[in-house]
Order: structure tokens, then sequence, then C-alpha cells
RNA sequence: GGAUCCAUAGCUCAGUUGGUUAGAGCGUUGCGCUUACAUCGCAAAGGUCAGAGGUUCGAGUCCUCUUGGGUCCACCA
């Protein structure tokens, strides 16, 4: 056997490891050829343009965790890679690229550019997932798919041309979220706020003074609007006015609508029904005209008249300087606080305005269904059929979908799904007809027109997200609709629903509400049963990490490199629970390093100690039996820790096992009893399993070594079965004597501690005991080596040794340490300080044994382990007061 | 404005139906002999669980309020 390194360097081992997985095929359940039930994680697809950050980081843990997990218990575990096109992220970029050559889009067709698009995908798409492999990720890269590829494609056009059937995707002129700058319609939560401090004018308009932050938008303005219990303007409601304004003279009219806040500004205000919701809204109520006052590229209409063609932002001071030599402008207030909607991916002002755009009507009742998209959204949660973790989402999932309005799903973007939405224009000769097909039409089905228009607008990126867990696993063709009836084949069969879909919290709103519509619309089922809402990964500054600061970044990969992917997974795991935020920092990781190493070290110590040994079998030592007892409750709480997604538990159960219980005195006792060569092996490779779903690399290189010598093929350890807990190797009365034992070592060497005798001095030991004498005869050579003690010898139960440090072990075992030096005066203060300690506890618990209402109330075993802490307590009093005699007496 | 979470050791965090003397890692202090590991070992110090009140035999845990911090949603002309 070749000699392990004396510390173990991740980098040498990770690539060929996981091409030796990759090679092995079992990343493809199809050849976990005896497994049944099965598993399933669709992965959240990165940006395919995207390079690995912390937050991918996060997630490719905890998803190769659970998997490699459900795969070693027996099962059917597919974790399905994938990558996203991102729209607008994407374009953006390529956008970059091209203006660095000193072009823009337009400088091309659209065929081109998206063509451009492509290219950069196709080169760069393999980098997202070698760095996925990086991490030690199991997904089975032979289902891998992207979200524009041929199949994905037809889902989502098969998907829109479903619900415009349904009547669930209509066309609308409605006002929108617009970026001038992506040129594109925004979703409502692609719309993010900053808060700024901005002038608020009060103009005089007419009879009132209107107050507003955007004059740029009031040039067509003609409906004062003001509370109907609003005093002031009581008389002025229903009239009408001319009123001189920016562009000359206006007829303005007063109406009364509780909108209105009589406490803000003036308490009243004008309507400007094109460029916000809330005036949109009331246009429709009062049949308003909506006009659009500023254009597509954030330009001022004709509407304007001599601002017209304009920017409408810049504009706005040359705008109040018009107003103020009219003597329109009241007051200004300097000292205005709101928030400016922007846009989430260029931080480019938002611009509400008109817009024929297409929506999903989210309130609508589908007709088969009796139900609209909203509540088969809602009830997939309420009835319990899928579980947030944690919990505390629900409401926010509840209150988000309750409040939902139609999704406007189409963007003015060239890169992504094209809406299978054509025209038969009128302007061509054709009749107008408005044609969704899956298919490109060759006719108006109409009037038979062939001169049809494809529409230029692609649909909104989450709307191929939402169709993720199926899209992957072959809808449509996966899918038989017998009469409203549903029958799904193949993959769909096996692995939808899937059976965890982790992910951030922050998307919970833009992919898994959207994921569960599109599932319940579709498939009539759940997208997945657990949604694992992991925290965002926040840097030393407690800032999410983004590119844009770039000082505090972490990178993954230069973490991997150096630490290893084990480390950089064991960091992302402990001490980390759902739906709360990480920091992480260079010294944790390495830390867990530091770890991993230790994890080698006992491997390497296992592997060498043993190979000197016979094959014979042994019979089991106290310690053999106390630490298989141990291993096996490990074993059942880590497996329940898991199941339950407590992943952070279990890895810290996990290590205090490893550490504290098998290197710290299992492998400290085998130096000493020897023959232990069946043990140690049967030891590692229960941790090498146990560990394996967290540091798969480190256990996978251990085991390789464990058993190259009889088995010269590589089988890995990721189809090991899962250890499973043997109630057999429990053992209560075995971990009783054998804690009695480390007890009695931990106190020894606290003596010698508080002594200050170094450890070079073997010491004598003196014990006394009734029934305890065999277990310290079994175990006195380890008592002796771990102590450091050259005599071990039982005194008499009557002697009363002299000038002896005094230990109490347990009720039965009594330890006199002889110093050869007067007791001193701070061990008798320890001794009383113990005592009075002791005695507090005491009398706490008397007070509630002899409180009725305790003695009532409290659950007999709470009374039970009660009243034996009380008698424990009093036993160790007892001795305590006796050896305090002994130093009085000396 | 609405909702929600957090406040526990110097730091980062666990603590699952209320029930031993509240835990871990890192850091700190002291000592380092060993058949793996100094990326290590042994030992120790360190907390009135933010504050106030309440429910209960019993509260870090449940309720109310206060203070401080975070996040989400909605956004007012």
């Amino acid at each position: 056997m070749n000699e392990l390194a004396k510390t173990y360097e991740a980098s040498q081992h990770e690539d060929a490891i996981y091409h030796a997985w990759e090679a092995s095929g079992f990343f493809n359940p199809d050849n976990l050829s005896r497994a049944k039930e099965p598993f399933s994680i669709a992965i959240p697809p990165p940006n395919a343009t995207g390079t690995l950050h912390m937050g991918h980081t996060m997630f490719l843990t905890l998803q190769d965790l659970m998997t490699r997990f459900a795969r070693m218990r027996g099962k059917k575990a597919l974790w399905l890679p994938g990558t996203d096109h991102a729209s607008i992220a994407t374009q953006n970029k390529v956008e970059k690229l091209l203006a660095k050559e000193g072009k823009t889009r337009h400088d091309m067709s659209r065929d081109e550019f998206v063509g451009r698009i492509d290219d950069y995908v196709a080169q760069s798409r393999s980098t997202i997932r070698n760095q996925i492999r990086k991490m030690g990720s199991s997904c089975d890269w032979s289902r891998e798919r992207y979200t524009l590829d041929v199949g994905l494609s037809h889902a989502v056009t098969e998907m829109f041309v479903r619900m415009y059937g349904d009547g669930l995707i209509y066309r609308g002129n409605r006002i929108v979220n617009w970026c001038p700058r992506c040129k594109s319609t925004l979703a409502d939560d692609e719309v993010k706020y900053r808060p700024e401090k901005t002038p608020f004018y009060y103009f005089k308009y007419g009879p009132v003074v209107i107050g507003t932050a955007r004059p740029e938008t009031k040039f067509l303005d003609k409906t004062i609007v003001v509370h109907p219990d609003d005093g002031r303007y009581k008389e002025l409601v229903g009239k009408e006015f001319d009123v001189e304004w920016i562009e000359g003279p206006i007829r303005a009219h007063v109406i009364a609508d509780a909108i209105a806040d009589k406490e803000f500004g003036t308490g009243a205000m004008t309507i400007t029904p094109g460029h916000s919701f809330e005036d949109f809204e009331l246009a429709g109520k009062y049949h308003l005209p909506v006009e659009k006052i500023i254009d597509e590229n954030g330009n001022l209409t004709e509407h304007a008249g001599s601002f017209a063609l304009r920017n409408a932002r810049d504009s706005r001071a040359a705008i109040v300087k018009k107003l103020q030599e009219k003597n329109l402008v009241d007051h200004v207030d300097e000292n205005y606080e709101h928030n400016l909607s922007v846009c989430y991916r260029c931080d480019t002002p938002v611009e509400p305005l008109p817009s024929l755009q297409w929506f999903i009507a989210v309130n609508k009742k589908i007709e088969k269904r009796g139900k609209s998209l909203k509540e088969l959204a809602s009830e997939a949660v309420s009835s319990g059929r899928i579980t947030i973790l944690p919990k505390r989402f629900d409401k926010i999932y509840f209150s988000w979908m309750n409040g939902l309005r139609d999704w406007c799903i189409s963007r003015q973007i060239v890169f992504g799904h094209r809406m299978p939405v054509y025209y038969c224009e009128k302007e061509q000769g054709g009749c107008g007809e408005v044609i969704v097909s899956g298919e490109p039409p060759t006719e108006c089905a109409k009037c038979k027109h062939t001169n049809v228009r494809h529409d230029e607008d692609t649909l909104d990126t989450w709307f191929s997200a939402a169709l993720w867990t199926f899209s992957t696993l072959g809808w449509p063709e996966n899918v038989e609709d017998k009469n409203g009836k549903i029958k799904k084949k193949g993959d769909l069969a096996t692995f939808h629903p899937t059976t965890v879909m982790e992910t951030g919290y922050d998307i919970i709103f833009f992919w898994v509400a959207r994921m569960i519509i599109m599932s319940e619309y579709a498939l009539h089922e759940e997208p997945f049963k657990t949604v694992y809402l992991h925290g965002l990964v926040l840097d030393e500054n407690r800032k999410k990490m983004s590119k844009s600061r770039e000082e505090t970044q972490i990178d993954p990969l230069d973490m991997i490199p150096q630490y290893g992917a084990d480390a950089l997974r064991m960091s992302m795991l402990v001490g980390v629970t759902p739906g709360n935020d990480l920091f992480i920092s260079k010294e944790k990781i390495a830390g867990y390093r530091n770890f991993v190493n230790k994890l080698w070290n006992v491997s390497r110590f296992i592997l060498q100690f043993s190979h000197d040994e016979s094959e014979k079998k042994h019979p089991l030592t106290l310690a053999d039996r106390w630490i298989f007892s141990r291993l096996a409750s490990t074993i059942s709480r880590i497996t329940n820790h898991i199941e339950a997604f407590q992943f952070s538990r279990a890895a810290e159960e996990l290590r205090r096992f490893t550490w504290d219980e098998v290197a710290d005195w299992y492998l400290e006792v085998a130096k000493i009893e020897k023959n232990k060569r069946q043990h140690l092996l049967r030891m590692l490779e229960h941790l090498l399993a146990l560990w394996h779903p967290f540091t798969p690399f480190v256990t996978e290189v251990v085991y390789q070594h464990m058993r190259k010598t009889t088995h010269p093929h590589f089988i890995s350890l990721m189809i090991h079965s899962w250890p499973s807990a043997d109630k057999k190797m429990i053992d209560e009365k075995s971990e009783r004597a054998f804690s009695i034992v480390q007890e009695m070592i931990r106190q020894i060497r606290n003596a010698r501690q508080e002594h200050a005798i170094p450890p070079s001095q073997k010491i004598q030991c003196w014990f006394q005991t009734k029934n305890s004498e065999t277990l310290i005869a079994d175990n006195a050579e380890i008592v002796m080596r771990l102590g450091r003690i050259d005599m071990l010898k039982k005194l008499e139960s009557d002697e009363k040794p002299h000038n002896a440090v005094f230990l109490k072990i347990s009720d039965d075992l009594d330890v006199y340490l002889p110093l050869g030096m007067k007791p001193r005066e701070e061990e008798r203060g320890f001794i009383e300080k113990e005592i009075a300690m002791l005695g507090g506890l005491i009398q706490d618990i008397n007070q509630r044994l002899t409180n009725n209402e305790f003695l009532t109330g409290a659950p007999k075993h709470i009374l039970e382990a009660e009243t034996k802490k009380r008698n424990d307590y009093l036993g160790k009093i007892e001795k305590l007061e006796e050896q305090l005699k002994k130093i009085s007496n000396s």
C-alpha cells in the first residue's frame, strides 16, 4: 500500500475523482439498476453565460448533498442540470461586447444579432458547466437541458398556444413598466425601488394648487381629483375651468374620489393616465383618455408641444422654468423623498407608459377547472401538497399570490423565445386577424392572405423558467391527455413532481411561484413536494455578494484550488439554516480545510496502523462496544436530520462523533489495546460513507485507497449503501461504563493541569470503589497511558489518604492523586464553592418538590428526574464534605 | 404604510411541540509527553439568552409592549 501524504492536498485529487465519477455512469439514475423509489431535483439553471459565484456554491452543495444521500439510500436519484438563456442579461452582455467594436445591435439584422448572441452562449456555456463540476456536483449530464434548446422551446410554444386557447393569454393596451435603456417591458417584480431626494413642485393650476415630482408628464392633465370630504374644494367638484398651463390654456374639470389623500400635498391632484398605474385605473373608472406623453425612448411626444422629442427627464428643469416664467410655480419643496422605480437589471429609471402587450390572466377562471391560476397555485400550498421551508415563507407566498396582477409576458428583447403570434396585417392587405400557432402559418386562416407577420417580441425569461421542472422531463411529449385526464409517461412519470426544489428565497416570486402556477395548469400537479429556501451568501461586510463590489468578493474559483471543494462545501453547510443568510470568509473556509485534513489523518492513521496487524478477529473490548454503540446512535440521528433538511445539525453531529469520540478517544485507545484492524477498518468505512454526501472528494480518495489492494476496479463510494443504525450495536451499559473511564481520565488531566504537573512527569493514582474494580482493572492501561499514571492502586474503603488531591468520578468511584504536597487553600476554596453550587441547585429542586402545584402539574418523568437529580447532588456533597474534612485534618 | 425575521460567549451561529447546571466552531489563556494530524493534542476561562410586563408548577422557547437591526411587499400624486 502506498503511503498517504501527511496532509490532504485537495487540488491533487479532485479533478481525477470527478472524472472517474462521471465515467462510472452512476450520475444517471438509469444505471442505478436496483433503485426503485425515485428522487429528483431540477437544478435552478444558472445563466448560460455566467460564471460560478458563491450563490451557486450554496445551492450546488445542498442539492448534491441531498442527491448523494438519496442515491446511497438506494433511491433512483436524478439531479437534472441545465442552464438558462437569461434573455435580458445575456443580450446586455453581447451588446456591451458589440460596443467595444463600436457597434450597436441596430447595425445588423435581427437574425445576425441573435446569431451573435447564440455564438457567445455556445462558447461560454461550457465554462459554467465545468465550474459546476468543480464543486463535485453529481448531476446527470446526459439529461442536461438549456432553456432555448429545441425541446424546451417547443414546450414554451405549446404552453403559450394552450393558454391562449384557454383564454388565459390575451393582448391588451395597458400601462406597463418600461425600461428606456433595455427598450423593453418589465414585470412588476423586475422593478426595484431606490430612495431618492427630488424637488417636489407645487403648481398653480386654475383654482387649485397641485403637487408633483414629475412635471414632464403633466402636459395633458385635465382632471383634478379631490377627496369627497375635503371642505376646501367642496364647491369645485363637478365644475369646469379654463386653466393656463405649460403649452397654453387647457379645459379642466374637477371630480371627487376617495383616492385623493387630504393630508398629502394640497389635497388636490391632477390625473396622468398614461404614466401612472394608479391614474390609469382611475382613468378607466371615469373613462378618461389615455395619452402617451413619453415614448419608448424616454422622449416627450408631440403632446409636449415645444418640448416634443426631447428627453423627458432631462427636460424637467426647462419645463419648470417655463412655468415659472408664466408665474405658475407656487413653491418648491426641495426635501421631498420618495422611491424612484428602476430597472432591476440596469438601474435605469423606469417609465410607466401605455403599451400594447401580452398578458397572462391570473384571476380568470379556467373553464374546465372552475378556478383561476392564482387559486390553483394558492391551493397547492394551502392544501399541504407543497411544503415550504422555512415555514414562514408560506405567508409571504400567499400574500404575494393574493395581490398578483396579470403577468406581462411580452418583452421587446430579441434574445429569447419568440412569441408564437402572427398578424395578418391590414397594411399589407390582410384582414387584421391575430393568429396564435405552434407552427408558422403559411396563410391567414380567415382571409387566406399569405402575408402574415411574426410578432417581433420574445417571452419573459421566467415564462420558460416556470416550465423547468417538467419541460426538462419531456413535456409535452411525455403526456397523454385523455379527456382531460392527464397520463404521464417516461421520465415525466418517474420523476415528476420532483422531490425537492432548492433555491434562494430571493426568487420565490420570480420563479418558485410561477413554476407552481404552470405545473398546476399543465399537469394538474405540483412541480415539487418540498421547497427548501436557502439564504443569501453575504460577504464580510454583510452585503450581498455582487459583481459590483469586487473588493469584498470571495470567488469560489479561487477558494477551490486553495482549500478544496470539500472545505468550501462544509462552509456552505455548517451553521446554516434555511432562510437565513450566511456570512462567508476565507477564515471559515480555511477552518474546514483543516477539518477535511483531520478526516484525512484519521483515515491515514487507521490505514497505516491496521496494516501492521493480523487479519484475525479479536473479541470486543469495552471501548469497542462503546464506540460502535455511539456509532449506531449517531447514524440514526444523522439520518433523521438529513431527512428533516437539517443539514447543519447532521454535519455538526457527525463532526462531533468523528473528532471528539473517534479521533480523540477511540484512536488513542487503539494505540493501547491493539488488535483492532477489523474494527478500525469497519469504523473507517462507516465514517467515509457518512461523510460522503458532505465531503465527497476526500472520502472517495480514501475509499479508493482503502480498497485498492483487494479491488482493482473503481467502484465509487457514491453507490455504497448508506449505513444503517444497527439496534443490536446499541449498548447503553457499555456507554455508561466507558464514560466513567473517560471521566476518570479527564479529571486526572484536569488535576494535573491545576497543579502544574508537566506531562512528562508521571504520577500515582489511588482509587476506592465497591463495584467498579473490574472496570478499572480491564481498562487500567488506558487510564495509565492517557492520564500519565505510573502506578494505579486500589485503596481499602476505610483508608483516608492525606496530602492527596481528591477526585469524585462517580457515585462509586473516588480517586486520590498523591501529589506529595500540602493541600492548598485554593483547593479548599474550590471544594467549598462546589458544595455551595450544589447546595443552591438542591434548594431549587426542593422548592419545586415541595410545591403542590408542581407536584400535580408536572409530568411523572420530570418528577422522577428531579428526585434523582437531588439524590445525586446530595451524594456528591457528602463526598465533598468528607474530603474537606480530610484536608482540614491533614 | 403593510408584513415578516432577527437580537443567545469577544466573533459567527445552533438551540423542532415550554422540562438536567443554555451548546458548537473560531478566537483567547495555560501546557505540550504521545504509533495519524502543529491544517495537531490536552486543559481552562468566557453568557443576569436586548429591555419591561404577562401566561405557567416551570420560559432562551408562548403572549403583549419598548428599543435596536435586517428583509420583503406596496408605493401617494
